[in-house]
DNA sequence: TCGAATCGGTTACATCTGTAGTCGTCAACA
DNA sequence: TGTTGACGACTACAGATGTAACCGATTCGA
């Protein structure tokens, strides 16, 4: 684990991982201002972004900060962490590990754009570098 | 959608995709040749394996045929279309559908070995044919 | 200053998930 | 032929998850 232990990793769910976005995207918020970021893809009340933003807190995923009446909420696990996980996570359950395979099904489901396909040639270029 | 439908497309779960990954290494099976063939990977017991089989039955995910005494299950969702949603959905959530941000965040974290990038390189020439 | 709008915290509750025990049945062995 | 196993079906139950209402404190506008 050469990186920075990525803390204590608690699952984070399909809900909150909404809510880490807002966050991740416009820096501190307070539990209103979540609820107006994730309106656009999740239609929740107030008081389940709050449900969801506290236990996001007893998981150690954001760190809250007074601010006067409120709380503002910030992400405590780096986005790029996350995400590598995550990653990880899926490459080794469905492909024993072997992220070439998970490109070549995605291939296969026509799941790649010429975009893609360029962009990932660019960087495996750099790699070999 | 140009592929067979993939079903109903219910959520296959953590312990469930275990015994699906033994339906589909040996065909049809028992829930007692299922309960032995994960063995390896979890210690359930049998009465653990049923329940789990019954839900992927009602999931829709596998089918039954009787076999005198008992039930042989084999899996009603191809592997490959299983693995194929569950990479899109990854990609969708983490990376806007940009395999090609995955594949970068996989390099970042030095997750890919030489052999993955060579294969890759492999895969990327044959699909701009 | 008094009521309305906010806040965070607490509680609620249905569903899903992981894990397993119990029960009725039927077949095979003794 | 009666007993013991093996099976599937049903039940159980704690923890996670999605979704939200309620409560007490506070502040802000009238």
């Amino acid at each position: 684990m050469s990186h920075s232990d990525t803390s204590t990793t608690e699952r984070i769910s399909d809900a909150e991982y909404a809510v880490m976005e807002a966050l991740w995207e416009r820096a501190p918020l307070s539990a209103a201002d979540v609820c107006k970021a994730v309106g656009g893809s999740r239609d929740w009340s107030l008081a389940t972004v709050k449900t969801l933003l506290s236990r996001l807190v007893s998981k150690q995923a954001v760190a809250t900060q007074p601010d006067g009446r409120r709380f503002l909420y910030t992400p405590q696990i780096a986005r790029n962490d996350y995400v590598g996980t995550e990653s990880r996570r899926l490459v080794d359950r469905l492909f024993g590990g072997r992220a070439a395979t998970l490109v070549a099904h995605l291939a296969e489901a026509e799941a790649l754009s010429d975009d893609d396909i360029d962009e990932m040639e660019r960087l495996l270029k750099e790699l070999r570098k």
